[in-house]
DNA sequence: AGTTATGGTCTCGTTTCGTTACCAATGATC
DNA sequence: GATCATTGGTAACGAAACGAGACCATAACT
C-alpha cells in the first residue's frame, strides 16, 4: 500500500524488508544488532577499498600504500589490523631484513567480497545519477542562500 | 593460480576482480575512482542504517531517531541531508506546527538496498564467526603482551 | 502563563584522523 | 668503516569529525 509498482525495479526482497521492520520495531541500537557490530566495521573508509585490493592475490603493505594512494600508513596499518581482528584478513611476517609482510584474504574475507561486488557493480552503474543529483542539490542551495541573504 | 580450489565457497565473479585489478595498476584515488566516490559516502557509519529503516515506509525524523536509537539528532540530520543531496531520499515538509517532515526512499535509494541487502544477508550469516575470530585476536593480544612486559 | 510537541541548530568537549618525523636491522655504496 | 637506502611500522601533534545536551520558533491545549 505504501509504494506503487510504477516502474520495473529491482525489487527489495520482502523477507529482507521484514527483517529491517524487526528492528526498528525493537529500536536497532549497536549492542543488540549483529549487523550493526559488523557494517560499523567494515563500514568505514578503508575496509572495503583494501578487501578488494587483496581480491587476486596477496599484498604486501607497501603494495596495498600504493594501490590506494590516499591512505597514511597510520590508517593502513590500523585497518589492516581490524580486518585480522575480525577474521577477513591473514598476516605473514617473513622474518627478513628489511621485513617482508603480506597480506591475504581468509575464505571469511573472500565470502564478504560476494555481496560487496553487487554494491560495487551498483556504485558503477547509478555513479553518475549520484552525482547530478548533487550537482542539483548544490545549485538549488546556492539559490536558496542568495534569497535569505 | 594464487587461488586454490579447496572448498566450494561462492565466488567471486572473475569480472569483478578484473575491475579490482584494474584500479590497483592506476591507484585508487578518491579523485579517479566513481566506486570510492560512492563509497566514501553511503560507507559511513549511519546512512545504510537509514536507509535499511526507510525500506517499506515513509518515516519521520523524530520516527528515524527512534528508530536507530544510538543516533543524535545532529547526525541524523546530517545523514539524511547528505542522502538527499545524493538523491537516495527525498524529504518533503508538511508546515504545520509543530512541522511535520518525512523522509522517504527514491527509486534511487531503493535500488541501493538490493546489494546492500546481500550485505546484510552476508553479515547476519557470518557474524559469528567474526566475533569468534576478534575473541581469538584479543587473547592472542593479550597473551602478546603480557610476555613482553 | 505555562506545558507540550516537532524538527531542527549551536556550542563545547572528546575521538578519530592525517601528516610528519622517527626507528631497527641489514646490505650496498663510497 | 661511515653513509645511505629499504621495509613495516610507531609516536606525537594539529585538524577535522563526532556526540551530548542546551536552546529555539510556533501554535494548540490546560
Amino acid at each position: 500500500m505504501t509504494r506503487e509498482h510504477t516502474s520495473n525495479l529491482p525489487e527489495v526482497p520482502e523477507e529482507i524488508i521484514q527483517h529491517f521492520d524487526q528492528w526498528q520495531a525493537e529500536g536497532v541500537d549497536a549492542s543488540n544488532c549483529p549487523v550493526r557490530d559488523v557494517l560499523d566495521r567494515i563500514g568505514d573508509k578503508w575496509s572495503v577499498l583494501i578487501l578488494m585490493m587483496l581480491a587476486r592475490e596477496p599484498k604486501r603493505f607497501s603494495a596495498l600504500n600504493k594501490a590506494v594512494g590516499d591512505i597514511s600508513k597510520r590508517m593502513l596499518t590500523q585497518t589492516l589490523r581490524a580486518l585480522q581482528r575480525d577474521g577477513l584478513v591473514e598476516r605473514t611476517v617473513y622474518p627478513t631484513t628489511p621485513p617482508r609482510v603480506d597480506y591475504r584474504l581468509t575464505d571469511l574475507g573472500r565470502s564478504a567480497l560476494v555481496p560487496l561486488a553487487g554494491l560495487i557493480v551498483w556504485a558503477d552503474k547509478r555513479h553518475e545519477e549520484i552525482r547530478t543529483s548533487r550537482d542539483t542539490f548544490d545549485k538549488e542551495e546556492a539559490v536558496a542562500a542568495r534569497l535569505s541573504a
